[in-house]
DNA sequence: CTTGACTCTGTACAATAGTACGGAGTTTAT
DNA sequence: ATAAACTCCGTACTATTGTACAGAGTCAAG
């Protein structure tokens, strides 16, 4: 395959392509040393579509990068591995959570939403500085 | 509370503060006509703190812009908000889904981790790239 | 074997989200 | 009443995540 079909294949431009290249996101085949052009793999194109999905979940490149670097394969040190995977769980479970209190408050809003007058009821806001809400007299 | 007092209890810098005001994030105080700084409200730190959580759940300004006007106040056309809010929910919804599918392919990471030989087990883009996965055959 | 489509390299431009700074005005603590 | 600390305003610089384009080389179809 080469890069404009690699482009196609997964959703972005070939600009783009080039770009995870530079970030090494995707590794770039090598030049056939006799001229032409680069042949790339299928898994290319996977790492793209996952590239792309994991950055609509809000994850930055290089979150992306460590992410991609936690394969179990023969060659890395499965301890290590482990230990990343096991911060980047950590961090994502957080994220779940921060994401149902918003979930949460939206329902919420929708649900109040036809029966109220004046009430001021629900403001996002108040879906993540959840906490401090009870200082005193009233416990969790 | 000055400016600076808001930047401190809100966890930004003061030109962070100012940044916010210049994209309609926050609104800024009126200039007390006789001279003198701006008077901040306790309102304008906790909005900052939800657009700061918020960032680190993945969500651009413009979209927390758009969180954040959806109140139920005397001011806002009730089924206008419900349906805007709806469409965040739906948003916000998948994204879940999404973050879902890939812890669940750390954790399967983490568990097959002790007990392997060569096996390339479980990379992270299966977690995103479920389906198309046999498409035609055993052939891959 | 020419033409058009595609690749390759490099550089430049763009939007988002800040951060830094200069110079003037204001407040406050000593 | 003066110096330190803070505010205000404008501009400019940074990093991230791309997009666009120029000019030269390569491939493939008619």
């Amino acid at each position: 395959m080469t890069i404009g079909k690699v482009a196609k294949k997964s959703g972005v431009g070939v600009e783009t392509v080039r770009f995870y290249e530079r970030k090494d996101l995707v590794a770039q085949p090598p030049k056939p040393p006799f001229g032409g052009f680069r042949i790339y793999p299928e898994e290319t194109v996977e790492r793209i579509r996952f590239i792309r999905q994991a950055q609509k979940l809000g994850f930055s490149l290089l979150e992306i990068k460590e992410l991609l670097s936690l394969r179990l394969d023969p060659a890395s040190n499965c301890a290590d591995i482990r230990d990343r995977a096991q911060v980047k769980l950590n961090e994502i479970t957080r994220k779940i959570v921060g994401m149902k209190r918003i979930q949460t408050a939206l329902e919420k809003l929708i649900t109040a939403c036809p029966g109220q007058g004046a009430i001021q009821v629900c403001s996002i806001i108040d879906a993540i500085e959840a906490p401090e809400k009870t200082k005193e007299g009233e416990k969790s």
